[in-house]
DNA sequence: GTCTATACTAAGATAGAC
DNA sequence: GTCTATCTTAGTATAGAC
């Protein structure tokens, strides 16, 4: 792993965000230092600063990275027609896209109170964006009959809280498919939901 | 907050754990460190030692503990007649005890990786227990044709982690009582598990 | 762009006085 | 049982050579 001397800027970045995901998600932002992640790229510490201007804007920034590309992800989704397609989609699409990115969406909701209080209020902000998109779509299902629902805001926690869950216990070796896993749970959300 | 020097170890012990609860829940146990606890006790840093070998045993000993606490209290519980009356007490018992004690359950569930490989199975071992509690009501109801289920661990999962999703939003001055949040939940459980 | 070296701060833990 | 003082290690970040 060690590195020579040399000029390896369009490299060393990426190298740099993908060893802080790593170890972060493994020990957590705050038992990890500047050393471990040099020493898992090959550089020295120093180096480091090349590339971020310290260790809060280098999990700041993989944790708006990940919002923004979970977003972004939701946007380009086909979302069917009516609010019964639009929950399938909802249910199987967090669910694949969270197995997909394991340590991003384990930081992201471990390392929130480790972020500056600005840099907390840009995620919490776009973490409250994504809650509204199932909010929206059990409202609308709530209003046309399709849905039972005594609570919309407790139903879109408790539905993100149970699919989330999911990246605590699975293993790409385990005895599920992922799909096994969508259509389980889709069926139970479905039901939850009065559907 | 300043102690004088004198004879305490009746109270400083709990003032402690207390502290260190506190300060883990709301920072986590890597970014604390052994002077913050003493300086909320009001004691200095090495008087600690005088009642933990390490900070390993402070996380170790207060996770341990919450962990029988709440399997104790578990125990103690009315679980009533049949899978349906304890499907609801478990939902209902669940979601109370988690909130009457938020600064332990957001421990228990966050600092599972600072824990020392050994440390960690013992709690491991503990909430596999629990989920196991709540996995042999779901195949009784399954088995006497009360709930209708795919998969009965992952209902587990999937119910565990929605109540506990809770913990996550609830606020006491929020707009919603416990016993609503209970009865609400406790519906969603029913429907999803096909009662 | 990366290196070595280092400034500065703070961590966990212990020793010995009171 | 707690204090002050300290040992030892390790952290973030920067400076200057190559």
């Amino acid at each position: 792993m060690a590195r020579k001397t040399g000029s390896h800027s369009e490299i060393t970045g990426p190298l740099i965000r993908q060893a802080a995901e790593e170890l972060f998600a493994e020990h957590g932002y705050a038992a990890v230092s500047m050393r471990q992640i040099a020493a898992k790229v090959g550089v020295q510490a120093g180096a480091l600063y090349n590339y971020t201007a310290d260790k809060q804007s280098l999990l700041f920034d993989m944790m708006q990275a990940h919002m923004d590309d979970l977003l972004a992800a939701w946007g380009a989704e086909d979302k069917g027609q009516g609010p019964m397609d639009a929950l399938e989609a909802f249910t199987r699409f967090h669910i694949r896209y969270h197995l997909a990115r394991p340590k991003a969406v384990f930081i992201a909701y471990m390392e929130l109170r480790n972020l500056t209080p600005e840099n907390f209020q840009v995620i919490e902000d776009l973490r409250k964006t994504y809650e509204t998109h199932l909010e929206d779509i059990l409202q609308a299902g709530k209003d046309d009959g399709a849905f039972t629902l005594a609570d919309t805001k407790l139903a879109a926690m408790a539905v993100i809280a149970m699919l989330t869950g999911v990246t605590t216990w699975y293993r790409d070796d385990g005895r599920l498919t992922q799909d096994r896993i969508e259509r389980v749970y889709w069926n139970m959300v479905r039901k939850a939901v009065g559907a």
